[in-house]
DNA sequence: ACCTATTGATAATC
DNA sequence: TGATTATCAATAGGT
């Protein structure tokens, strides 16, 4: 796109590199955040110019959220860093130990998530249904409850209102009233 | 581009959002791995799908390099944190840092499973709900797809044995009348 | 998956 | 950088 095709190949004029890459660089962004609202995708973009200056885009600003899901799926650095602790002495052992209880929960929390479901058996799917299931249950409960009271919360200033706006009324009038008497007996004593 | 423009918003059918992602994830990496030749830039592409799949591209197919200068580059904290650790001076402090995101996955975890709602508001439990619907979904979609793969496989199965049961059937009746034969020839030898 | 009318991106230029 | 424009590339919608 543009005058001319390009040759896929490092551009060697300084300048034309330059200007190029900020043009790309926009249109890249523009398109990583494209396809992740079109398509309710979940997209990391990282790139570093020549110079060593980031650009970064990431879904929802949440890059951290979405590195930590890629090191989950592809999950080889965390085995090196738990080696790592272990072999660095031994007052690191319960250091390893929570780190693994993180790893387990963040694992079960992704399925809670339903994803990354391809580890799990056919009995193990059927008990994370049941299970998310009766949550969704309660949840759902909790949810009406905190409804209904605060539907039942703004009937009550609803009818408080309601009568304040009566006495209101009742006042309006009767001042209408008494200076409706004034005018009259001012134009009765004038002519 | 292409036949009409596009609202910038989740696409709602889910076939052409599917095809749209497969068209447009493709054209993401091309231009991802184009800028990087072209302009000589380290770029790191990681793009989730609805579904959970993953898709990556790296400059120099070199993730983790990047993805840890990333880490590096955006935050001097991951750095000063591990140096920390490194130097065995507080690790307490990062003792500290691990228990408390134990705690959250923890309370978080609670939630998925319907449980201490108490502390939510109403968005927060109309998040959660959608965000169950929508894990319950993946898990039963999951969980058909392995029954289909089981109940085909059992099929396959059972048509193999039927097969050798045929078989097997044949030659037993092929040995029948041998040994038929051989009776009738002994009867008559011995009358 | 393949086909095209269209739109969008961008190389060259100033 | 910013704006303009001729051109090419990506892709939406249809088959």
């Amino acid at each position: 796109m543009g005058r001319g095709r390009v040759q896929m190949k490092r551009i060697e004029n300084k300048i034309n590199r330059q200007v190029t890459f900020s043009k790309r660089r926009t249109g890249l962004l523009k398109k990583a955040n494209e396809i992740s609202v079109l398509c309710d995708a979940e997209v990391a973009l990282i790139i570093f110019s020549t110079k060593g200056k980031l650009f970064d885009y990431a879904t929802d600003s949440c890059m951290e959220r979405i590195l930590e899901r890629y090191e989950r799926y592809s999950s080889a650095k965390t085995q090196l860093v738990a080696a790592d602790i272990e072999s660095n002495g031994s007052w690191l052992l319960e250091h390893a130990r929570l780190k693994a209880r993180i790893d387990t929960l963040q694992k079960k929390q992704s399925h809670y998530m339903g994803e990354d479901l391809d580890s799990l058996t056919l009995k193990e799917l059927q008990n994370l249904e049941n299970q998310l299931d009766n949550a969704l249950k309660h949840i759902r409960t909790k949810k009406s409850q905190l409804m209904f009271e605060s539907i039942s919360e703004l009937k009550k200033k609803d009818k408080a209102l309601q009568g304040q706006n009566t006495k209101l009324a009742k006042q309006v009038t009767f001042c209408l009233t008494n200076q409706l008497q004034c005018l009259l007996r001012l134009f009765i004593s004038l002519f």
